[in-house]
DNA sequence: CAGGATCCGTAACGATACTG
DNA sequence: CAGTATCGTTACGGATCCTG
């Protein structure tokens, strides 16, 4: 019955804040970012996503799916067939966003180095 | 003692993980994007950043700003005076991750509408 | 003023069991 | 296969008190 986003969401916070910090939280949300990087490749199944990201329990995925659908950024397929199969692919929304945060995840992955080594260096600092 | 991140960290997500998460979430974390922003524009004390922001805790303020320090996004500049001043700046990193942050969040916000037109044609489709 | 330490509620998350 | 429902744990985040 509960519609719980994937990220946090509290009612003060929600009710006088920034709309759309909503839709940036879900975007990065932990298994937001990594379904949207899937889907980015091509349409997936639901345990095929579940294979390919890893580690992501079903509660997880379908409710980082819904989100993400409700948000209009995937588009889900539902074959009236016996067993059930569901097809999960991006919107022309979602694409946007597959890009933008896909950006920013590779902007990360090129300064982990300089990250860690700054890292390094603060520790360093205090147990000396 | 403990050393926290802004961001969920779990040990088994970190271990086998992919170590450039933890960047993005600190970078995306609920704090952590409106303190680069505020940043962005100059240099700001601990009560500035505090009020300029708004809603922000000092404990996750302190907890935010350590964690980007850490990562050598922002710098900090303690002079040694009574009563103290702490000045907050960002780094050569931390603009280059403000600038990736801000333009995710403009996106958000661009496309904000968009968003808000598919949760409610997604809630109406429901209730029906 | 700038924070550290502590207590504590809440809710996000994962594992399991169950359904169409 | 593709989920939903329930439960238990964890840790995030806020409030408060305290120090240099």
């Amino acid at each position: 019955m509960s519609v719980s986003a994937t990220a946090s969401v509290r009612p003060d916070v929600n009710a006088t804040g920034c709309p759309s910090r909503l839709v940036l939280e879900h975007v990065t949300s932990r298994w937001g970012v990594l379904v949207l990087a899937a889907l980015r490749e091509r349409t997936h199944r639901f345990s095929e996503l579940r294979r390919t990201i890893g580690g992501v329990s079903e509660k997880m995925l379908a409710q980082t799916l819904r989100t993400l659908e409700r948000d209009g950024f995937v588009h889900r397929d539902a074959h009236p067939v016996i067993p059930p199969r569901v097809d999960y692919s991006l919107t022309g929304l979602g694409r946007e966003a597959a890009e933008q945060v896909w950006a920013l995840a590779r902007w990360s992955e090129r300064r982990l180095d300089a990250v860690q080594e700054a890292r390094r260096a603060y520790d360093g600092a205090r147990s000396s």
